[in-house]
DNA sequence: TGTGTATTAATAGTATTACTATTATTTTTG
DNA sequence: CAAAAATAATAGTAATACTATTAATACACA
């Protein structure tokens, strides 16, 4: 199995990109540094200047892989979540019962991101961090509606509809299974953010995880106990 | 009442401001403007050279009442969460049954704002959905430790502490009062996004609000019924 | 009523950002 | 090896996010 997935390509929407960064040592190194760049000082001061000086190219370079620092956003955390999506698909792909898929579900969303070797440029765990501080600002933007159409969020909308339909074989009868789901994705993020930065406004620290506060939530609210 | 509430003011941390804009003319056009011109064209795009020119004032001279865009954005969701801590005050000072007035909370913070005439100057459905659209700007920064530090988010944090109190005067057992409390906060703006952008990851619409997501959860997951 | 002080407006200037355009150089490929 | 593609270097532009200086206006009080 390992094996097998060591070819496995992430594929992110086309339009993300000027030209495909995995089809080039360039682009590859553009990805791969930009994450460590975004991650040191943040998405408002990253420029493009700055990536090529880190990785001895020109700023004219980047330009002919991405259109602008928004959309290389856009194409990282669409990685990101694939890469979720992905870990989802085979860690529940042989669990029969509904529950106990629910709860891995819920366990991948919620924790804390680790380095996964199957991906060798990408270090997935800065770009969860990168998630955490700097999604929101993917879509809180007055080109969203824009983008959406175009198809920049459709990795995300697939993520969240899995996770509806994972809710929904647990209790069909759950008036809101999209909320419930959205709220577990874009809520998992906050409490990271929260206990690096707010520790008052939530109960995660080392002792208690985003996964446990959000498994208790969504068991109690469907009504049904988690297995254990 | 009403008369008595008429000369009330809204305090905001005074970091925030270079000069307090609630004691001059010119400061209340700053910021009933700035609600506007920030609606009308984003928080990326918005300058204080554009508001200038909307006000007949001059750049500089804003400059003189807030430091840069960032702080007037403070300065704007730390009036809103104040605002809306009042609201909670003024409304739930009377109720005695900490299930009802947890109810009250939870419609408070998860309502679509509608305006208030006790703050004449300031358009509180305008900052509502500045709120949801921007409020998360104001923290995903690599300064948030150093503005926490400073106080700047003080009245978001009482409020936070305010609904963490009546989550645990409901149910003293339960284990994440401070998680459910800022989920309830954070995610309620976000239901109130997707509703808008995103109709596929939310039940929230024309017939189910916020307010009816988030009351349903917070009482299964205290497994208390709501009050009805 | 005049004078001093604070406030606001106007103007100019700077470093940086977010690009585009052009040309030169290097690498790849057929 | 030649042609094409990719990359690097250089230069340039409009806009942003300010700062500094000076001028004009308003207001406060003696």
């Amino acid at each position: 199995m390992q094996d097998l997935l060591k070819n496995l390509q992430i594929k992110v929407h086309d339009k993300t990109y000027v030209k495909d960064p995995e089809t080039s040592d360039l682009g590859k190194r553009i990805v791969e540094n930009s994450i460590e760049l975004i991650n040191d000082i943040g998405f408002e001061a990253f420029t493009f200047k700055k990536l090529g000086a880190k990785i001895s190219s020109n700023e004219s370079s980047i330009y002919r892989y991405f259109e602008n620092k928004h959309k290389l956003l856009l194409y990282l955390t669409s990685w990101y979540w694939a890469w979720v999506e992905y870990q989802i698909v085979i860690q529940t792909y042989s669990i029969g019962d509904p529950k106990e898929k629910l709860e891995m579900i819920i366990a991948i969303i919620a924790a804390k991101t680790e380095n996964d070797s199957d991906f060798s440029h990408i270090n997935e765990k800065l770009l969860n961090k990168i998630v955490i501080g700097e999604y929101s600002k993917s879509f809180l933007t007055k080109e969203v509606d824009a983008e959406n159409k175009e198809g920049h969020f459709a990795i995300y909308k697939r993520l969240i509809a899995r996770v509806r339909e994972a809710i929904i074989a647990v209790n069909g009868e759950y008036l809101y299974p999209s909320s419930l789901a959205s709220t577990l994705v874009e809520g998992s993020l906050h409490q990271h953010f929260l206990s690096e930065h707010f520790p008052s406004l939530t109960d995660c620290n080392e002792n208690t995880t985003p996964t446990q506060f959000y498994t208790n939530i969504i068991f109690n609210t469907l009504k049904i106990n988690s297995h254990e």
